[in-house]
RNA sequence: GGCCCGUUCGUCUAGGGGUUAGGACGCCAGGUUUUCAUCCUGGUAACAGGGGUUCGAUUCCCCUACGGGCUACCA
């Protein structure tokens, strides 16, 4: 019997969910689901130093937001908490310990100013310092000193880091499902610092033995971390437990020019980068962006389902997931494809759903009164919605049906308000004026029949009664507007054209 | 610099020893709507380069170029 599923993200608290942490993070959640197992959130805090509040929070809420909230996690503990790694610092030395018995570690005393000036040494000579077996028996440490020595120094109080012993001449092979299998020498690698002189371990040893505490079964991260899937192999093989599958997902570019995606390029390119608002910075929420959206746009950018299917709710997203076909290449990041999608789920939410939204703006705007019921909204969102991208470009592609126009397009006038057209706007006023059923349908019946009878041509009065009605030649079917803003006012707003227009 | 990973239309990608190299976004054109948008139809456009292997390579191998990541007592 094979074991459970439990997958983990394991951000760092040091500000906002980039979002391509999100997309980690969704990957995770993805691959959990499809296989009945369970998605963890580990938050880790070894670094005191970058730790910022309300960073944990924040990634909390964009998880909710994005419909993948986790399972276990700072607030849901399953019996392997906590799921702070700094509320579990107890934990770590002992098994730094551990290595140092197994002989797969090492103290070591050496300042930061010591090893800095072996770097820039090494540098000016065009040459890279690597603390491993090339020269760790000349540093100060364990290896070199003598064991009474060693001792006295730890008894005295001095700082000390303790690191990985990395043996020489042997080969590693790694293995990741989306990269295959790769050969890594072990004489390129460095002894990293697993236990920080500051009581607390460095990622590499909280993330191993957290990983194997928790159950771990598949580590799915960032390409960041592919270097150092040879330290993590060999922590594994040290403390003899059974690795984690492996897998690192490709990076997100920038949309033009070189590198990564960063917060820069949304403030210069005008898109956001985070999920939700961090201090100035503008989140998909809150700039209209529905998390169906970005959830489809983020699980297409790196992975493909090998079909042609490219509109997939979180449920099929579940089900057609896997990591095997997920990409090797970073992917750029194309805002306007994202755009492109919100404008697909907008079409598919309800009128009512998408008034009540479009009422919060109304109401700020202070347009909002006694005379806009609910229908009236849900009428002018059915009529405007499918030339909408977010629920914020309502106002503009409706504002006609809430004031009559106070302008009209120059060009516009120029081009369909002719010598006639006075004339003629009058008698459709009369004609309007009329009709007692001002339904849409027998609106445009009448006049339809008023412009047959007169001999009139469709585009003598139509593009000019739109100009007066709306003020532009743009919106939803003619007829339509009119029944919604009702005779009254259809008939004031000729009128107010007659005076406005010569 | 060293190490590792990668490279198909502008972008996201499918494909894979013999294909008219497929789809989506964008862009362009036509149609519908006597408006605008939507929508529909069509078009534009790609296997980084050089060597092998092979009857045949975009697909397999090597090299180069380019891109990316890592190279901290950060994650």
């Amino acid at each position: 019997m094979s074991q459970k599923v439990r997958v983990r993200f394991a951000p760092s608290p040091t500000g906002p969910l980039h979002i391509g942490g999100v997309r980690t993070a969704l990957f995770n959640y993805l691959f959990a689901k499809k296989n009945g197992g369970d998605f963890i959130l580990r938050i880790e805090d070894t670094d005191q130093n970058r730790y910022v509040s309300g960073a944990e929070e924040y990634i909390i809420e964009a998880l909710n937001w994005c419909g993948i909230p986790f399972d276990e996690g700072p607030g849901k503990d399953k019996s392997f908490g906590p799921y702070r790694q700094s509320e579990r610092k107890h934990l770590y030395k002992k098994y730094a310990e551990q290595l140092i018995q197994k002989g797969k570690a090492y103290y070591a005393f050496d300042t930061s100013e010591n090893l800095d000036f072996h770097r820039k040494d090494h540098e000016a000579k065009g040459k890279t310092f690597i603390y491993n077996w090339h020269n760790r028996l000349k540093l100060d440490n364990s290896l070199s000193l003598m064991p009474e020595e060693v001792e006295k120094r730890i008894d005295s109080g001095e700082d000390f880091v303790i690191r990985f012993l990395t043996p020489p001449d042997e080969k590693l092979h790694l293995s990741d499902i989306i990269r295959g299998n790769m050969e890594i020498d072990t004489n390129i690698l460095d002894d990293k610092v697993l236990f920080k002189s500051d009581g607390m371990p460095t990622y590499h040893l909280a993330n191993i033995v957290d990983d194997h505490l928790m159950q771990i079964t598949h580590v799915i991260r960032g390409e960041e971390w592919l270097p150092s899937l040879a330290l993590h192999q060999q922590l594994y093989d040290a403390f003899e437990w059974r690795a984690p599958v492996f897998a690192h997902l490709p990076l997100i570019m920038k949309p033009v020019g070189k590198g990564k995606l960063s917060k820069r390029d949304g403030d210069k390119l005008g898109f956001p980068v985070f999920p939700l608002s961090w201090n100035d910075s503008k989140g998909y929420r809150e700039t209209g962006y529905f998390p169906e959206a970005v959830v489809n746009f983020l699980a297409l950018l790196g992975w493909n389902p090998g079909t042609e299917q490219e509109l997939f709710s979180l449920n099929q997203l579940v089900q057609s997931f896997s990591l095997e076909r997920v990409n090797k290449s970073g992917a750029r990041f194309d805002p306007e494809k994202t755009k492109w999608y919100n404008q697909h789920y907008l079409q598919e939410k309800s009128n009512s759903e998408l008034a009540q939204l479009f009422k919060a703006t109304l109401t700020q705007k202070g347009i909002l009164n006694e005379s806009h019921n609910n229908d009236f909204i849900e009428n002018i969102v059915s009529l405007i919605k499918e030339r909408a991208t977010f629920v914020s470009d309502f106002w503009h592609l409706s504002d006609y049906f809430f004031q009559a126009p106070k302008s009209y397009n120059e060009k516009a006038v120029k081009k369909q308000w002719k010598e006639d057209t006075r004339s003629i706007m009058k008698q459709s006023a009369l004609i309007l004026k009329g009709i007692d059923d001002f339904s849409s349908e027998n609106v445009e019946t009448v006049v339809k029949a008023w412009i047959a009878e007169q001999e009139l041509s469709f585009g003598k009065v139509m593009p000019p009664l739109r100009l007066v009605i709306v003020g532009d030649m743009k919106g939803p079917h003619l007829f339509d507007i009119m029944a919604l803003i009702g005779k009254k006012e259809s008939i004031t707003r000729i009128q107010n054209a007659l005076t406005l227009l010569a």
